[in-house]
Formats: structure tokens, sequence, C-alpha cells
DNA sequence: AGTCCACAGGAAGGGCAGGCGA
DNA sequence: TCGCCTGCCCTTCCTGTGGACT
């Protein structure tokens, strides 16, 4: 294990000094990570620009997206004679580009528009950040200023603070709320419908509301109210086709490596995969940037096929394993019953994932939840695409949940021996 | 047609932690 | 220090569900 000699190599260095520490800072050329560094150091890297590479860089161009940025434009241009522009209600997939439009039209209007507009963006996603009424609030009250705590405040204090802070200068406001889904999930759309009738408060400044989702069915379940002032106009973006990821794969590369850094092949391997799932831009590039992480780690200089395959194996251990870490024990203990279940080749279902459970919890002194909570848990797994549910009725022996783990089989193995690290 | 089962899942609320102002 | 507020995790209670069984 690489950790083990580099515990050695510390020990070896003795006390004050720095284990693999590079020439001129005290080094030890013999150390195996002065070597890691030094082999970083000398080979030739494969992205030049690795930015570029970055899902939250915003290109100059968006390839297949033009349309979309000049309906946007033309939706949002009112701001620069003074106006206040509709709320516009964004959907489509994730990786179809629609945070990367809203943040470049925008921004393009900001450069325009100057002290007259403010944008402010907030993620709803972002745990502890804007996922509750309270913290979209006081998130708010930052963006204009104002340092209100994270938690201890009556909500009409908030409120009350927004407005004021808003107000305080003349100013078209442009709110972008992405992911908006979540935010309605936990809070209700209440917090929708105080702030689209927002401008009914204010004196000075105008607040135009952009809504962005993955949800296509989210605009549905809002209360009418809410719906026909949040959604007074409304883009769609439709999922990209492997040949449009090529393109956008390409542009990225122009940036950040140049086609030379590539083999043949791989640029329509990248897309191809994600196309498969829904057109995902996101994942297309994180393919091959991943891709070309692990060519330079390999000492290559070019990304070839086995890279990419390489790298699309990497992406989905890497996501499952971190879930399920960052689960709390309890989640964790579903988890194993249902790894244990689906072993001996059972109907996985949430009765005998119950009983399983309940067993673990006996063993490992943890207080077990009730069936409610389970289920509810159950669900969250269900959500981070580590199993698949569905519910089914067996007539006379009533309803329940079956439970299908959506691994691999050497993830399976992976995900099994976390769970025996944690337990044991 | 009515009954039954084993849950799913919504609603309400308890308990705790953390923060604020008086 | 105390009362009040919010977020979060959880339980309790309840209704709904849908196909097999009677």
């Amino acid at each position: 294990m690489v950790a083990k000699d580099n515990v050695n190599a510390v020990n070896a260095a003795g006390p004050g000094s720095v284990p693999g520490a590079m020439p001129g800072m005290g080094a030890n050329s013999k150390t195996p990570l002065y070597r890691v560094f030094n082999q970083f150091l000398e080979a030739k890297p494969v992205f030049t620009n690795r930015d570029a590479m970055n899902i939250s860089f915003t290109p100059d161009n968006i390839p297949h997206r033009s349309k979309q940025v000049e309906e946007l434009g033309r939706m949002l241009a009112p701001v620069l004679k003074g106006g206040k522009p509709s709320n516009i209600f964004i959907y489509g997939k994730t990786g179809t580009g629609k945070t990367l439009v809203v943040k470049y039209v925008t921004a393009e209007l900001e450069k325009m528009a100057g002290d007259k507009l403010k944008v402010v963006y907030v993620n709803c996603k972002m745990k502890h950040t804007a996922d509750t009424e309270y913290r979209l609030l006081a998130q708010l009250a930052k963006e204009f200023g104002r340092d209100v705590p994270f938690t201890g405040l009556p909500t009409d204090m908030i409120y009350h603070a927004v407005f004021e802070a808003i107000d305080s200068v003349q100013q078209n406001v442009i709110l972008i709320v992405d992911e908006i889904d979540s935010l309605i999930q936990k809070a209700g759309d209440e917090i929708l419908y105080t702030l689209t009738r927002i401008n009914g408060d204010l004196k000075r400044s105008k607040v135009s509301i952009i809504g962005i989702t993955n949800d296509l069915g989210f605009i549905d379940r809002l209360d009418p109210r809410v719906r026909s002032s949040l959604s007074e106009e409304e883009m769609v973006f439709p999922p990209y086709n492997a040949v449009q990821l090529q393109d956008i794969l390409k542009e990225r590369l122009v940036l950040a490596a140049g086609k030379e850094a590539i083999d043949g092949g791989v640029v329509e391997k990248c897309a191809a995969l994600a196309a498969q799932e829904h057109g995902d831009a996101r994942r297309a590039l994180d393919l091959l940037r991943v891709s070309g992480e692990l060519a330079e780690r390999a000492g290559e200089s070019r990304i070839a096929i086995r890279h990419v395959d390489a790298a699309q194996e990497k992406i989905d251990h890497d996501r499952v394993l971190e879930i399920t870490k960052a689960q709390p024990k309890q989640s964790q203990a579903i988890l194993y019953a249902i790894l244990q279940l689906s072993e001996k080749d059972k109907d996985v279902e949430t009765g005998n994932v119950m009983d399983v459970y309940n067993r673990l919890c006996n063993e490992h002194g943890l207080k077990p939840l009730t069936q409610r909570r389970v289920s509810d848990l159950i669900a969250e797994l269900d959500m981070f695409g580590i199993i698949r549910t569905q519910v089914i009725s067996k007539g006379r022996y009533g309803r329940t949940r079956v439970i299908n783990l959506s691994l691999s089989d050497a993830l399976k193995e992976k995900t099994k021996l976390l769970m025996k690290e944690v337990f044991y």
C-alpha cells in the first residue's frame, strides 16, 4: 500500500523533516513521494488549461445553444431600457446547458446594463446554502450586503431584511433560482408565491425570477397562482445528441489541450457514452477530463480509448463509494442489509430488509429506526441511484417495494468491503 | 363484490441543537 | 439565563393502494 510506504518514509526522514519534500525544501530524493511529484513535474501535461474542462467554466461560445441564448437574451433585454423582464421558467434534463446559458446571457447583460442591473444566482441543491426558505432568504440577504445569522431569526424578519436590502438602491434584480424543485420539495411553494409577488412591496427596485429545474413535471405540481406568475415565459432545453456532444468536447479541447493530445475515436466514445445518458454534456466533459487525468497519472501525454473506459468505471465507482461513505450509519445498515439479501439471491423487499436491518442493529448496538423512517431512507438510496425500487402489489399478500441493486459486480464487492469496514 | 394484507406515503408533532435578543 | 426561532431527524398515526383470495 502506498499509504503505508509513505508512513515509513515519514518515520525514516526523522523528526522535523518534510516527507517527500521538493528540491530546495530539504528534499530526500529517495522517498517515493519525491518520485511521484518529480514524475508529475517532468511529464508533459495532457491539459494545458485544466480550467476549461471544468463544469463551472463558462466559454465564450456555447455550441448548439445559440437559439436559446438569443431567445433568453430577447426575454431579458427590457432591462436595458429600465423595464422589468417577465419571470422565466426553464426546464431540461441534467447537462443540457440550462445553467450555462443563463449565466452566460445574464453576465453579458450585466456588462451592458452596468449598475442598473444586479444578477443573483442561488443553487437550492447546495446543502446548507439555499435549500430551505430560511437559508434562501439568508443567502439573498448576504448577496445584498446584509449579514444575517444562518439560523435563529424569525422568517418575517429575514423577509424584511431582504426587501429592505433590495430596495435600498434603485435597480433591476434578476434572481436565478437553480434546482428550484429541491427548494419547493423542502419548503413548499409558499416562498415562490411571496417571491413572485415581491414587486408589490418594492418602491424603487424590480425583481425578475428565472427558475431552473430538471424535473419536467415540477411546474404541474405547483399551486396554480404560483405557476401562472412564475412561468410568464417558458423555455425547454432539449438533450444533446452524440454529434452535438462531439462538437462541445472538441470546442473545449481546443481551449484545454489541443487535438494532438487525444487519439482518434476518444471524443466520439465520450460523446456516445454521454448520449446514452440522455445527452448529458456534463457527463461527456467529466469523462474526457477524468480520461485525461488518468493518462497523466500513467505518465502518458495522450488520451487513448482505454483511458475513457477506465474513466467511466472510475466515475461510477467514485460516485457510489463517496455517497455510501457519507451516509449516516442507519442508512449504511440498510444498504448493508440489501447487499446481504441480494447476495443470497432472495427477493429483496421492504419486509425482509427490515428483518436483516433489525438484526444488524442488534448486533452492532444501533437503535433501530421505525419502518416508516426506513422506508424514507430506502427511497433516498433509490434517489442516489445506488438501488432501483418499484412498488408492487402482491394481492392478498400486500403491497411492497421490490429492491434491486444498480451496481456492477465489481462495485458491489467494493461497497460490501466498505460496509464490512464500517461494521466490523 | 367484499375482504384482506403489507406496506407506501402524507401529516402532525416531539425532541434536540444552535443562534439571537432582551 | 431565558424565551423564542429555525433546521433536522425521527416517531406516531392515519389513509390509500391494488391484486389475490373468499
